[in-house]
DNA sequence: TATTGTTATACTCTATAACTATA
DNA sequence: TATAGTTATAGAGTATAACAATA
């Protein structure tokens, strides 16, 4: 195996391990001063980045879960009025799940504290290598996704 | 907010979101041709970079989780005849976790179809790329466990 | 009757706390 | 009695299956 292969895929893990523990969550919410537990941070920040209100199918599918998991925390984030159901434009029958004003705040503040986190340790690294970075990362999601969606697909048309 | 800091961070949330879930995870050991969980992986790879046996102890940290996870987990793997207890040479009344050969096989088997994704997805990609690419996402692991391990001390300190 | 979402249920992953063993 | 590990327990997180609703 290719040495710069098998760095990358070490990197990642190391990487996924750090960000990816309780703790590391607890830290998130508390900078960003809301108690939220991850499915609900997830659900707020695709909502945010969305930038419109989605159905319930459409944010499962973005975090590739399935839609119960989805419906059970809308409900929570709906009781504790950081979404609301609105009527789908395209479809009068059909709900979309929408940020309230406080939402919005929590998850722009949830999204910040992660970016603060990778703000602090690239503070040091010379800008033409933070901008490398972000776009072979970015370029790497895309593919990754990609790669990952078409194998599920001939994977399930094989079976 | 700077507008690659961005990027970088909703790109690795999609990462994450892709090689995180439960498919992904299955289709690596169907792959790999062996079943086992998610941590019984960890833990294999883990013994495997390390190219040592390792105490209970010092598997968790690695993986960055509480140590009775380990215990069970290992205990499992050690029924299974994947993972094998030996005598810490260091410490006589010790002992450490070592791989069997099966488990080095089973272990090696997990680490190069994870590395056959990222291979498949960089496969287009100019070599200087794939180079670059394994740099930077090495020095951002790096930096990363570096700061939050730094920042955790300082919360537990200050509390 | 096809689509979308919901309710019910169960399994996996991981943490905390209490206990044990060993020197 | 300090250290490392284990047992016991509980709580997140997420999947599957069965059901409901709505057109």
């Amino acid at each position: 195996m290719d040495e710069s292969l098998h760095r990358t895929v070490e990197s990642y893990r190391r990487l996924a391990t750090s960000l990816n523990r309780a703790k590391t969550h607890e830290r998130l919410t508390q900078a960003a001063g809301i108690r939220l537990d991850r499915p609900d941070v997830q659900i707020l920040v695709d909502l945010l980045d969305a930038d419109e209100p989605r159905r319930i199918g459409k944010i499962a599918e973005s975090l590739q879960v399935e839609s119960p998991h989805v419906t059970r925390h809308v409900a929570a984030l709906e009781r504790r009025g950081l979404v609301e159901r609105v009527r789908d434009p395209d479809d009068g029958r059909a709900w979309r799940i929408a940020l309230t004003d406080e939402g919005s705040t929590a998850a722009l503040a949830c999204r910040r504290a992660a970016a603060q986190w990778f703000e602090a340790v690239l503070a040091d690294w010379p800008e033409p290598e933070r901008a490398e970075l972000a776009r072979l990362l970015e370029k790497l999601a895309d593919d990754m996704s990609g790669y990952l969606k078409t194998q599920a697909e001939s994977t399930s048309s094989a079976r």
